[in-house]
DNA sequence: ATTTAGCACTCAAGTCTACAGAGTGCTAAT
DNA sequence: ATTAGCACTCTGTAGACTTGAGTGCTAAAT
């Protein structure tokens, strides 16, 4: 609501001396100690605690007003009376603003991920795939990678191959090397030749064009070739339509159940991951918001309401598709888990990209 | 240990009058009440309740003394002294190999099999999918489908197909329909005819083979030729490896997190089931052991101790090729899920096998 | 020789009280 | 503005007590 840019000021060294922005500098300090402490714990914070752990030469009582402020204003809660101050929404977003040194991407886990795209080989998916898991596996949380669907690459070949005398395979390859495949039954046996020829018609009809092209059949002059032409269209209009679905991969799903204590809310969350349509429109949601980070109540989902969503974007030659995401509790380590998400995020990208036009880098 | 035959004695009608098998008549009654009742509750059942829920005439008393011997013999446990009994594995092992009558296959459950496979269209791997989401929504339990690697299909025909100037896409195109694919990057310019005559070899040569023949490249009088198949050979050799690797679909991993109610055990399990490998071997060594359901510790796996595996083979044409299963508590719903993992097997090794050959039924 | 009624016994779970501890908010002094 | 001091609030834990479900045993009944 407030905030809306992750990057703002000039990017200083370590944590604690931003310009701050709405905060008196030591509000801003006790906050950050409220939130770091937190995240850690799991635990209320009280005002003693943030005295020991910050440089404030203050008691524990001038804390506690300024916390009792801090509270008035938003940023934090008590559980109870008597009890310490956990961040609301706000606080983590303030601290995810101005808090948490942006810069501070630690350079092990870069180089990691670097090692892991120079070692991954194979399918598009599988590297997708075990993106999502390098994601999880690094930062503790369930991990979702978004692939785009195929609305911007062009078709390179459509290829009909017979399995069978009677049946034929339907391919339709694309420009970043991916296959949509389908079989289609001809009812009776054709000839090879023929089958040929209409293999060679459709690629030279669609050759360039986009997947939505392949509602419009072209037509032949022998009949046996438009038999299989038409016997094809449908199959055809099929894989166009199937164009723009995104393919979702979660990973580390079983990190949930170590992030939330309550089994409920395990359940509920994992019954989120797996409703594709709903990952799908957050992360997209929580991209065009501009926002890398989501916290609590800030994206539209009530059953997500206990967790932080961090997204990175996907681009494939600078153009947008789709996208990384993490999912985690509120109280995440959002320095790390951004930065990583982000890492992921770019040498996924890049690797998106050579592997439509095979680049030798 | 003890039983491995799922089907042996005569299929009766309803419950509680099957020949007993190392049990008094009594006896068996007593403990398929304790198992029902408890699958049921999850609540240690008592004396008392046995005598209500069964048409025994006899008194608690008896009941007592009878549930000492079960015990005794293995069947039951107390969570403490002075609380009801709870089965053990060897207990929920006798109700399913004699008690859980398997005829009772409810009609409604098949007629919704049936239509979702009516309905299910498109690529395999969707359609395996599915499958397993299906399953899992049908029984509220984990379930798994482990799909066939390509070892049993061969080569309907190899296309190389030029992306660019510079880069080729093999496809390796099966029998069953599935390709398989990856892009090589030639390092110079080469003309689109002898990309096409290096497939035609291609295709030639392995038309018919298996995966694993892959491995040994052809050999072409023509120097440009022979420098796109050694280029390629790489590529599909890897391929060839590929060959036998089992893809493993997780449906409804959330339902896990309603079976159990302690966190860590949601959590242990869940992390199982993202290791593909050990799931694989999981249900390869169930079946192989001739059972269709694991109890407890009956299959080795220590972190799923507190979980039954339900397994049903997949047969392509005939042959083993995978498996379905389910996952859940081992106070599970048997005879339910046993038929609803029987059913997905039966009508999903059928839809398998008939689409390598496209038959119009 | 079973079956059963009766009884003593055990244990988990709930209720109540008491109490220590962590933490707050306020007030009055610095 | 800061802080020391204090009263207050709330949680959590521990112990004592009660309740209730359920058992095992024994001795009588069938």
């Amino acid at each position: 609501m407030s905030a809306k840019e992750t990057k703002d000021s000039a990017p200083s060294g370590s944590a604690g001396e931003h310009a701050p922005t709405e905060l008196s500098e030591r509000r801003s300090s006790i906050l950050e100690a409220v939130v770091a402490e937190y995240i850690q714990s799991a635990q209320p914070v009280g005002s003693s605690h943030v005295v020991t752990s910050t440089d404030l030469k203050v008691s524990p009582a001038t804390i506690r007003s300024e916390m009792a402020q801090l509270e008035q204003e938003g940023y934090l809660t008590q559980p109870h009376t008597s009890a310490g101050r956990v961040p609301t929404d706000k606080g983590y977003r303030f601290f995810v603003d101005h808090l948490a040194a942006p810069s501070s991407t630690p350079a092990p886990q870069v180089k990691e991920v670097r090692n892991f795209f120079d070692q991954i080989h194979g399918e598009m998916e599988h590297v997708l795939e075990e993106s999502s898991n390098l994601l999880a596996n690094l930062t503790s949380y369930a991990s979702v990678v978004v692939a785009p669907g195929h609305t911007t690459t062009s078709i390179a070949s459509v290829q009909l191959i017979a399995l069978s005398s009677t049946s034929v395979l339907v391919l339709v390859i694309l420009t970043d090397g991916t296959v949509e495949r389908s079989t289609v039954d001809l009812g009776s046996a054709v000839e090879a030749e023929i089958v040929a020829e209409a293999s060679t018609l459709l690629t030279a009809t669609y050759k360039g064009a986009e997947l939505q092209a392949l509602t419009a059949t072209p037509t032949s002059p022998s009949a046996e070739v438009q038999r299989v032409l038409t016997a094809v269209s449908g199959p055809l209009s099929l894989l166009s339509s199937d164009a723009g679905e995104a393919q979702v991969f979660v990973g580390g799903p079983s990190k949930l159940a170590d992030a939330f204590d309550a089994v409920e809310t395990v359940r509920s969350v994992l019954s989120i991951l797996e409703q594709q349509l709903v990952v799908v429109s957050l992360l997209r949601d929580v991209l065009s918001s501009g926002l890398s980070v989501a916290i609590g109540h800030e994206h539209g989902y009530e059953p997500l309401a206990s967790c932080a969503v961090i997204v990175a974007p996907l681009e494939i030659d600078g153009k947008a598709a789709g996208a990384v995401g993490l999912l985690g509790p509120t109280r995440m380590q959002y320095p790390a888990a951004m930065a990583a998400a982000k890492a992921v995020g770019q040498e996924l990208s890049e690797r998106l990209s050579t592997l439509g036009h095979e680049v030798d880098h």
